[in-house]
DNA sequence: GCCGTTTTCGGCCCGACTGTTTTCAGTCG
């Protein structure tokens, strides 16, 4: 077994030993031990095989044990009793809102109710009412709950709930008795995946704030709303949470809500071993609760709390526990990407495969937002489904890539196409054009379009394969997967990022919502090991080129500078390093 | 179940809101 599937044994092992009733914190034991393993930058064989379990902090005696178990026989007979002893459907219940493992078990043990199907029957017979702790207004929102469950998604993409976000965000910032607001939450931190939308605003008039926010066009129920805060869904069944607090006590409430969860326990921990305590208040300086504004450090900014705590700054995208701590503490946080220094996106389509926009129009795009240059990397001949070019074709655009080009140089403006393709690695591990073609393109990404269940190894070496080969400047979606639509295919991810280091070829960071792969966790790794990375669009539509944004925000997750980035560079640089591949150069 | 500058036991981040209560448990973030 893998990390991942150790961990998420792990992760439900905690959640029945909840549902069990068990000691809260060995509960929380397990789901640390789960995260700690998520973290591992190496592979788990490895780690388990060298006796180094013991060295990952949250793995004890018992944890170590059970790992190694599952990693050495792929088995964990306490997992399987764990599981036999409770109805496989009881998990379900927790998905909905307001169900955690405590009234599940009493629905289980006094209604005898297994999955979701016996819940709502005895919500309609009305039986869930009369129980010890529940009422009619519970059994109505289990009801409800059912139902939005049945027609959204609980977790969305990245630019959706940014589009919901955004003008939420802009109507707080107009509102007279907001004074500084923000996002924070998963959707500051850039994750790929939100579970919903958090606000922090900072007011004389809470009341009045909230009443506003409630009332915002795109808001669908309501589902909570007190003195400070308030829950709604918004379109598209997305949820947001409006948090308002005074301004002396915004960059607190900021830096909480923005999380993650692990970060802010790691710096409730730190202060507490200054003598000091941090809640979503206030940094205090007591060992005791409190709120005693006497006892106040005050900070104007997240930047101040960070610096009394000893740390340097830590932007929103590094709050993950991945190292940032260690960083903020001697001072190498590094200076992120910024989007703005993107110059163009190196793999995307046009009407010649399956994109919806003509050279013509793309040009007229990328040229008014300010970009310098785009490479129109259409589908090769294998993707019959993209409509993939022949060869033929693939030369008919590049004699169309080079009039417009001419007639962009005649007219003086500072920007170009370049001509490629994003070229089908093949089931063999071949590419899909020949090399001669291949030469012929200025930008080739290589990428696996079929063939998705062929095993972790022959994957692997399918793709090792065509980084492998000298007209590749870069690897594509790495792991195929579409983000809450499909898993990845198997690859053993590391093996290629050392194949791509020994070759120096480039990895995408599809910038595209639904991929954003290769995956943030795995970039230190890459750029440790001397790899760059291309953000690139993979766009279909100009209004694509905006995933550039999107793609920068991951980027900085995964720790990337410029130094790191390809398509940072000015034309002529970006044209050098293009033809270093090609000449077998590092 | 984990952990240790209060170290092998006794803690473990902490506050708001809801719905059920009549002072609080459960859930959530």
């Amino acid at each position: 077994m893998n990390k991942e599937q150790v961990a998420d044994i792990l992760q439900e092992i905690g959640i029945l030993l909840e549902l069990k009733g068990e000691n809260p914190f060995k509960t929380r034991a397990y789901q640390n031990g789960a995260r700690a393993l998520e973290g591992l930058a190496e592979p788990l064989e490895k780690v388990v095989a060298e006796g180094r379990l013991g060295q990952i902090p949250g793995l004890g005696d018992a944890l170590q044990q059970k790992i190694t178990q599952l990693v050495t026989t792929g088995r964990l007979a306490y997992y399987e009793d764990l599981k036999a002893s409770l109805p496989a459907g009881l998990l379900t219940l927790l998905e909905i809102p307001g169900l955690g493992p405590k009234k599940a078990k009493a629905l289980y043990e006094k209604l005898g109710v297994t999955n979701l199907e016996t819940l709502k029957a005895a919500c309609e017979q009305g039986r869930v009412a009369e129980l010890a702790g529940f009422g009619k207004k519970t059994q109505d929102n289990i009801l409800q709950g059912m139902e939005f469950r049945e027609k959204y998604a609980s977790r969305h993409h990245l630019h959706q709930a940014l589009t919901v976000a955004e003008p939420i965000l802009d109507a707080l910032r107009k509102h007279p008795d907001v004074t500084r607001c923000s996002t924070a939450g998963s959707l500051r931190r850039s994750k790929e995946v939100i579970g919903d939308i958090d606000f922090v605003v900072s007011s004389k008039n809470p009341i009045e704030v909230i009443d506003y926010f409630v009332k915002q066009p795109s808001v669908l129920t309501i589902l909570a709303r007190g003195d400070t805060k308030a829950s709604v869904i918004v379109e598209a069944g997305i949820q947001a949470d409006l948090r308002v607090v005074s301004d002396g006590e915004y960059p607190f409430a900021l830096a909480y809500f923005t999380g993650s969860k692990e970060h802010n326990i790691a710096m409730r921990q730190r202060a507490i071993a200054r003598g000091l305590r941090l809640n979503e208040y206030g940094l205090f300086r007591s060992n005791e609760e409190t709120r005693d504004p006497a006892l106040l450090e005050p900070c104007e900014t997240e930047d101040e709390i960070y610096q009394k705590l000893g740390f340097y700054y830590v932007p929103p995208e590094l709050r993950e526990d991945h190292g940032e701590f260690v960083a903020a503490e001697q001072g190498s946080i590094p200076r992120l990407i910024e989007w703005t220094d993107l110059k163009g996106s190196l793999h995307n389509h046009s009407t010649w495969s399956d994109g919806r926009q003509s050279l013509d129009e793309i040009v007229q795009t990328m040229v008014d937002l300010g970009l310098s240059y785009w490479a129109v990397t259409d589908h090769s001949q294998a993707s019959f489904q993209a409509h993939g070019l022949r060869p033929e074709r693939v030369r008919e655009q590049i004699v169309a890539i080079r009039e417009i080009n001419k007639k962009l140089e005649n007219e003086g403006i500072d920007f170009r196409l370049l001509t490629g393709t994003e070229v089908d690695i093949l089931g063999t591990g071949d590419l899909d054009f020949d090399d001669e073609l291949l030469a012929e393109l200025e930008v080739v990404v290589a990428s696996v379009h079929s063939g998705f269940t062929a095993s972790e190894a022959e994957m692997t070496r399918r793709i090792i394969k065509a980084v492998e080969n000298p007209n590749v400047h870069m690897i594509g979606h790495l792991t195929g997967r579409l983000l809450l639509e499909r898993e990845p295919y198997k690859v053993d991810q590391h093996a290629v990022i050392d194949a791509c280091a020994a070759t120096g070829t480039w990895i995408e960071l599809n910038a595209s919502p639904s991929r954003f792969d290769l995956d943030w966790r795995l970039w230190q790794y890459a750029t440790s090991k001397g790899v760059k990375c291309v953000i690139n669009c993979d766009a279909h539509r100009a209004e694509h080129a905006g995933f550039l944004r999107l793609g920068a925000g991951i980027a900085r997750k995964g720790w990337l500078t410029k130094k790191d980035v390809i398509n940072v560079l000015p034309l002529p640089d970006l044209r050098r390093e293009l033809a270093k591949k090609k000449s077998g150069a590092k």
